[in-house]
DNA sequence: CTGAAAGCGCTAACAG
DNA sequence: CTGTTAGCGCTTTCAG
């Protein structure tokens, strides 16, 4: 804790109360090259006893580094910053960067208009990117200057390296286990079409339903629960006898299940219920939803690690989701 | 946009290109001082030109800012910052703090241990911070160092200035409404008990109860959905002649409507239920949930502002709260 | 192994 | 009104 000093204390106060130079105690307290286990401990001592904390500001500046993670979250609407999704990121980023010092910036980039990565990497204040839902325009748009810090939850690039979920392998988990459970008269109501990783889902369902000589009922969604629930109603214009309608999201399967309901439909008995995502509601929401879990505080952990240490990593990371049956299908 | 140079343009190369001083660059650039009008003219088109961004961080360092706004939470445990209430707080404060290029970070300060906000003091790389969910131990806690730096999102000090809504108020509202609806058999779940915030609706609520003739059924909660369900299963044994719940947030709220369901209650036949915060969940959840708004978004932008700007401020800023009436009650 | 010295990019007195 | 001059706190060659 050390005196209450006015003023925070500096690494010349550390390096004076130690005895040392400034920049012996900066390889000290930075672990960079070499140093007598006595200056080490001299130094240490000093610098607990003074309560010094470096300044990140000052450490960035002559690093040339920037201090803080923007969240680049593409989009039609600056509303997508409100999605849950958003908040999980921003939140395990933000756990990854504090002990960095490194503050996170959340940021809408207009869906077909990526420039503003250009902005983002003219400023110097920009440690690095996480990219979220990717469009191939964005990556296109990345600039060289961002080159090695920015990375992609979703789809990625050559320049790009990807952390995402196993969208395909998450879809046909709910899918057959809706299969196994009786359901034959299936609908999908999908994420937004623009987005690729999205699209990976759909794709399963394609390829399942027809596997099983099933008849491929897809509606748009957005991710949102008010799609959600008019993506059910017109669903159930279309196609009344349907028995099951599986949601690229959760968000989207509570609107789904409060559409239904409107309608008069029991879930899951007339009709099975489920989404993806397995956020903290779904597990308490009437009736407990079904769905597939999506680890993205560790994705997300990933992706601010990897743009933080600029370690060299793969250019995919593909991260495993696993059925959770509860009671709406 | 520029010339895609290696490096991002400085002051220096702005100036140059100018034919003027750096200082001159920097004083019509940053908006302080004189200039003339030519001066003026020739900066602003070589810095759009270069496409120059400010370095936040060296002029973070030169000025002593600091360069990250820290979202402090104070709970029992860390999972508080999972709470949606504290993703709208960093949401908006985010907006607030992109244009200053200072970054946002959210903290987790364990009730009864606030000793991290004497690190946040000694951190130069913090600019300001924004207490959630404050407490008496909290507010004596903060170093002087970060005085006319700290804001309140709860209860304020008096060198803490407070952003809050009018909790009574929208408590009252929900309550008369209850009651104009014709319920009389009212319980409430509360927030947690430590927060004096939140006390300030179990005071209404008690009020009302008294004042109508009423009896006071109180069952304790803290915001979580889970604690919601929980407690209305409580209510229900200690009061199963029940025909209203007004629970103190929408979460607890939606845990209490399925809990009931599960009892085979219907909602709002059976039992009413209202909640506060009005999340947007609350209008397409089933049934859309009868609330009152709180408008985070607004408040954490005050605050955030506030703190970057370090203009004055009243000791307590009230946000008005107003009922939202759906058909959960 | 350690110290002196040179900046990182910017702002802020202070003289012109 | 404008340029000169000092730094902010830290890292990093480069000589000792």
């Amino acid at each position: 804790m050390g005196t209450p000093t006015a003023r925070p204390a500096t690494l010349d106060d550390v390096a004076r109360a130690a005895g040392v130079s400034r920049a012996t105690a900066s390889r000290v307290l930075g672990g960079y090259g070499f140093a007598s286990a006595d200056a080490r401990a001299r130094v240490g001592a000093a610098a607990d006893r003074l309560g010094y904390v470096p300044d990140v500001t000052a450490r960035a500046l002559v690093r040339g580094a920037g201090v803080r993670l923007v969240v680049a979250v593409i989009g039609r609407a600056g509303t997508v910053l409100d999605d849950p999704y958003v908040h999980r990121v921003v939140s395990a980023a933000s756990r990854v960067c504090a002990p960095h010092g490194v503050g996170v910036a959340l940021e809408w980039l207009p869906l077909g208009d990526p420039s503003g990565l250009v902005r983002l990497g003219a400023d110097r204040g920009v440690c690095g990117v996480i990219l979220v839902n990717t469009t191939p325009t964005a990556l296109a748009a990345v600039p060289a200057r961002l080159r090695g810090r920015v990375v992609s939850i979703g789809t990625g690039s050559a320049t790009v390296p990807s952390f995402d979920v196993d969208n395909a392998a998450g879809a046909e988990a709910v899918l057959r286990h809706l299969h196994a459970t009786g359901r034959r008269r299936i609908a999908m109501v999908t994420g937004p079409r623009w987005l690729v990783c999205a699209e990976r889902s759909v794709t399963a369902y394609r390829g399942l339903m027809r596997a099983a000589g099933l008849p491929e009922r897809v509606v748009t969604g957005d991710f949102t629960t008010a799609r959600g629930g008019r993506a059910a109603l017109e669903a159930l214009r279309r196609w009344p006898e349907l028995d099951a309608v599986y949601a690229a999201s959760d968000a989207t399967a509570f609107g789904v299940i409060a559409a239904l309901r409107g309608r008069g439909l029991r879930v899951p008995h007339d009709v099975a219920v489920a989404g993806f995502d397995d956020l903290p509601y779904a597990a308490v929401s009437s009736p407990p939803l079904t769905t597939a879990t999506h680890p993205v505080d560790r994705i997300a952990a990933a992706a601010a690690t990897a743009v933080l240490t600029r370690a060299p990593v793969a250019p995919t990371t593909a991260f495993a989701s696993t059925l959770v049956t509860r009671e709406s299908a």
